[in-house]
DNA sequence: ATCGTTAATGAGACAAAATCTCATTTAGTG
DNA sequence: CACTAAATGAGATTTTGTCTCATTAACGAT
């Protein structure tokens, strides 16, 4: 089943209206591996269902935040992106070529979970940024 | 030694003038534990040195955060906030009380710098962000 | 199918956050 | 103390996000 169905069925069981603005946007997330600006969610909403309004957007947004679906962050440039939450999201950030490399390691989130259960929460979802240098601009950094 | 100082030093060292306002707007950030939207810093920096431009606040943010001094971050709310980097700045936000708790755990800086070692990249900097349910409003929510 | 309720919508006004420009100032250096 | 490039503040401008409100349409009941 695809992603994008499956969300459809949770938006449907936590008693949220199915609309065509929900499911554009939605579907901008099919692929898993996007960091995307609001307007750039609105811009590929669009191309789904050209009626979409900027504020809906928003509120999509919103509403799949709050659902921990997507979740925002900073990148470093200052911008807010939304992602989807894969349980969790860890990136490395090059803080000079700006490059994102995802990584999935089942420790992390083991670890995660055990240290949120200590203090008392039950963990819904988590993102972690590790910002650093890539190997490539070390050693363009050591050259010059 | 303060905080303030050895950053001040650190600028100096990476060559950028000190200037009073650049000055302010570090001593914000004296304190450890904030997390605060740029309007804020501005606010506070003014206290400090009340000629300060909302402009070099933003370019002062941006150039603490390219040398890793400071990180952005949006904790659920969709604001920008900045902190100081500790390594790392691990935080359990609840999503339905907006409680942020501070955490402080060495397995997980030891586990993220050994994964990121992995990968070819030198750490500069981690924050993490878990959402969840604290207690309370897990208590809460079972009783209603 | 159709109806009724109510959540959801789009448009556009509005507000807030961030960027840019440029004439002026000043930190660091010699 | 004079020089110069970096840095600044003011304010215009752009970008991002929010709000309002009249209209629409999703979904359960019939």
């Amino acid at each position: 089943m695809h992603y994008t169905e499956q969300m459809e069925d949770e938006l449907r069981e936590a008693g949220w209206k199915l609309t065509p603005s929900r499911r554009a946007v939605l579907s901008v997330f099919d692929r898993h591996d996007l960091h995307l600006r609001a307007d750039e969610v609105l811009a590929r909403a669009r191309k789904i269902h050209p009626a979409v309004g900027r504020a809906t957007v928003y509120r999509t947004l919103e509403l799949l935040t709050g659902m921990g679906i997507l979740h925002p962050m900073v990148l470093g440039d200052g911008k807010t992106r939304y992602a989807r939450i894969e349980d969790g999201h860890h990136h490395l950030v090059c803080s000079s070529c700006r490059q994102v490399v995802e990584m999935h390691d089942r420790r992390f989130n083991r670890l995660i979970r055990r240290l949120a259960h200590e203090q008392g929460f039950q963990m819904q979802s988590n993102v972690m940024e590790c910002i650093g240098t890539c190997r490539e601009c070390r050693e363009k950094e050591t050259k010059s």
